[in-house]
DNA sequence: GCGACAG
DNA sequence: ATCTTGTCGC
């Protein structure tokens, strides 16, 4: 019996989508809906702001020069059910900057009714965590974040226009894309240039430049820590700079993942493990 | 035409 | 995204 590289599953089963060998089972999206994505990932990058929001200088001032200012950081993810397409866990926590505690959690099962496609992540995942941001600024706008972190990039994009820029646009507060693969566009390879220069990251906090073939920088490969070799992929979402992106993102980093980002995953799925039942009630 | 393709 | 087991190292 063959099983999927990509999700582990029985082939036949076809659980991600993916590991079909049957191209016509494949769930082919209509153009339209594609055009359509298009259109709307054009007007909202109009939109798009590449500087520091007043409170990104804030925060770097009171790191600086030792005031205790508190700030708060979002992370969003969401975790699915294996062998199942539809049903997943959104999360959206918050921690308190620069002592990283987390101070608020919620979690919500959620249909996913859109697919996914490289490039429009958004699409997919976006609605839920502007949701949560509303369900959170209702009832605890004390804890609503300065900034929020995405699992997803930002303009590391084809578009140059990522899931976590879509969410900072539409909520209009500054977005960090964090990404833990490198997504492959404007010419950026993972060849043997790209590991040398990975393997040259001596120790947290070190990065290189994401520069595309258009001479435009996307944003950085940075080793988060120590502990780990395998560097993050960090890009601005919205209203901050690709430097106070790899800043900000590199002082939450305890581990390889952004705090924020990390507690969003680590609470969804233990979130699934514990009210998730093989029949969904409505 | 072929390969690549964040989560 | 999802699964799996051990293994190596601090």
């Amino acid at each position: 019996m063959d099983f999927c590289d990509d999700c582990g599953g029985v082939k036949e089963s076809r659980e991600c989508g993916k590991c079909d060998s049957d191209p016509v089972q494949r769930e082919d999206v209509p153009q339209d809906v594609k055009d359509k994505w298009e259109k709307e990932q054009d007007e909202l990058k109009k939109k798009l702001i590449l500087e520091d929001a007043p409170v990104i200088q804030e925060m770097k001032e009171s790191m600086e020069h030792n005031k205790d200012m508190k700030f708060y950081i979002g992370g969003v993810d969401i975790s699915f059910v294996k062998g199942d397409l539809v049903n997943a866990c959104s999360a959206f926590v918050v921690c308190s900057f620069p002592d990283l505690e987390k101070v608020y959690e919620d979690y919500e099962m959620v249909k996913l009714t859109q697919p996914y496609i490289p490039g429009y992540l958004a699409f997919r995942e976006v609605d839920f965590m502007i949701q949560q941001y509303n369900k959170l600024k209702t009832r605890k706008p004390e804890y609503l974040p300065h900034v929020i972190m995405v699992d997803g990039n930002g303009i590391i994009h084809p578009k140059e226009f990522g899931c976590a820029c879509q969410l900072g646009v539409l909520l209009d507060i500054p977005c960090i894309g964090s990404a833990k693969k490198l997504f492959q566009v404007d010419g950026l390879e993972k060849d043997e240039h790209h590991q040398e220069k990975i393997k040259n990251l001596s120790e947290g906090g070190d990065s290189f430049p994401l520069i595309g073939d258009s001479g435009r920088q996307l944003g950085v490969a940075l080793r988060s820590c120590n502990k780990t070799t395998n560097p993050i992929f960090v890009s601005p979402g919205h209203k901050i700079s690709i430097a106070s992106a790899e800043w900000l993102v590199y002082k939450c980093c305890k581990y390889r993942i952004p705090e924020p980002v990390r507690q969003a995953d680590i609470g969804s799925r233990e979130y699934l493990r514990q009210n998730f039942k093989h029949d969904e009630p409505t």
